[in-house]
DNA sequence: TTGTATGCGTTATCAT
DNA sequence: ATGATAACGCATACAA
């Protein structure tokens, strides 16, 4: 448990810390015999330099906080990893949080990684966040921030963002091809920007096609999977069934497909599905579900390196928000059977 | 950007650093007007206390390390959730670190958290460890480690693993109860004691009830879809077919009940499957899949109290092993529709 | 009750 | 080329 220091090093070897330091950090003038030899002396008594120390003095702890706001689909997973392949490249480690989509814990591990004088942060915000006062407060410290697909549209910082409106068009799109007439949304949760852009996406698809969007046919839910039982229920209660439902997320898609399928209809056939994020879920359940794949990797990394862009660059730093693509996949949820 | 501290304060208010300090840590004397004052002025001039440099001086960092093999399945996010609701209460901080079931990065996923000077460990092994030396090193070391379900028996730590004997055991009954006799076991990666354990339980269950098990009923296969998919895929090839299937993990039951029910098996009265860790996929796949639970959230609150336990307890520490019970949801992908 | 001084492990700036 | 020393921000033993 007892670290060994440059100190006891130094005092082994008889010679000034400073040198020891010297040898490790190769900028400055050293014998090369003189480094060998501490090298070696290190080696032998299990050296290993203590980046807190070193963190104090250069102010910066070269660690990353990260604020999700759940971890149990794979989405949010495979962001981390992305941005865990850039990051551990350049020495920086990621500190996970995630907040269970609870607008206060999400707050909190703000401030818990703020305090731990992360670098940077990167962060994607809970559903439940709609007041932003915070946020504005952290971002004009000067601290690095990045967003993620669950942006603040409004504040001034670099952003990591997918195509929402172009996709949900698309998706849309793919229902209307598919000659289906009456088609509702699952919209996300209404504070998450992302949600008003896929809601824009489908409206539009329609206007294309010269068809007719009611309100009524936009549903607010969630992302969850009881939030699309609880509004396919609605639905049926109501008796006002739709012949294709293109949801917001995934899991709400796999949640009213599921008691759609247990009152007996028929997917696709008498009623169609489309999700959106490509959750594992989505390749699985039956029938697979059509979904917008979003490049969850390709997220992280780029995150990943505008953040150490911006970090490197303290001062001169211009807010950009980068835009990605991805694809729909389209698997037999939505694909009516040719007669 | 520039960060206040007590020495600002102590300019600000012309007192001495240690009494700004000690505002902070009321376990010295100070008058509580002093106090009052100085708690005013940090608020005012945005005083955050760095926790580096306690760190630093206080020889410990309060963060505890995790490491785990995978992100994507929900069971080890449950077992983080579990074990962050612990710490997070005591003021440690947690680095989530994960490994791609790759060995080499486990290793310096290790030795960036032991670097970073954490307090403690928690780690799973990816499946692809074999060479423990390394592992042994960290323990003698002295420094907190506690194994939770993918462990190393011959190491003296602390271990929080689930009964998977006995719940292999269950599960295999379970499909015996049903009538089935030609059981195949799709076994987990050789290396994990617990693939041995599910074993033991498999074999035991046919004894119990005077069953033959051939060594070619148990399958050496691994933990993820394309791992039951290829074993299906030779299963078929041979022509070699059980009336069910148990296997070591959810993942590989379902991949191999996929290719089942695409080459026209009826699923349970051809093939029955049962799974294990309870993955949220299980109960999504068509048809839903009977699985032994595991406490996830539980593992990681346990695997966190040892840990704290422990830490707070240097020097007398007892290593225990804790083994916790689940449960054996049955669904219908092993239920013999009755006739 | 408050101030002074020291040290945690490093790096950087001097001087030697 | 190497040594001495001052920082980084904080906590604490000791002096006042």
């Amino acid at each position: 448990m007892k670290h060994v220091t440059i100190k006891d090093i130094a005092k082994e070897l008889n010679l000034a810390v400073s040198t020891i330091s010297r040898a490790f950090n190769d900028k400055y003038d050293i014998r090369p015999e003189t480094k060998q030899l501490i090298l070696n002396k290190a080696r032998e008594m299990g050296y290993r330099p203590n980046p807190i120390a070193r963190n104090l003095l250069q102010q910066r702890s070269m660690n990353i906080g990260i604020v999700i706001p759940e971890f149990i689909g794979s989405f949010f997973p495979e962001v981390i990893i992305g941005a865990q392949e850039v990051l551990f490249k350049e020495g920086y480690q990621l500190l996970i949080t995630q907040s269970n989509e609870c607008y206060k814990t999400e707050i909190e591990n703000v401030k818990l990684l703020e305090r731990n004088m992360v670098d940077g942060l990167i962060i994607s915000l809970s559903h439940q966040t709609k007041n932003i006062e915070c946020f504005k407060e952290l971002v004009s410290s000067g601290l690095p921030v990045i967003f993620f697909n669950r942006v603040i549209d409004i504040l001034n910082t670099s952003k990591v963002v997918f195509d929402d409106y172009k996709w949900a068009f698309f998706a849309t799109e793919h229902l209307i091809y598919q000659n289906y007439k009456k088609i509702f949304h699952l919209a996300g949760p209404a504070n998450l920007s992302l949600a008003k852009n896929r809601i824009r996406g489908f409206q539009n698809a329609h206007k294309k096609h010269r068809l007719d969007v009611p309100d009524s046919h936009i549903i607010p839910s969630g992302f969850t999977i009881e939030d699309g039982d609880r509004v396919a229920m609605e639905m049926i209660e109501n008796k006002n069934i739709p012949d294709a439902i293109f949801a917001a997320g995934d899991l709400t898609a796999i949640g009213a497909m599921k008691v759609f399928k247990r009152h007996g209809y028929k997917i696709p056939e008498e009623i169609a599905f489309v999700g959106f994020s490509e959750q594992t879920l989505a390749r699985h359940v039956d029938p697979p579900l059509t979904s917008v794949a979003q490049p969850t990797f390709e997220i992280g990394r780029t995150a990943a390196k505008l953040l150490i862009a911006q970090i490197e660059n303290q001062g001169v730093h211009i807010p950009q928000t980068i835009t990605l693509s991805g694809k729909l996949n389209i698997r037999s949820s939505s694909m009516k059977l040719t007669k």
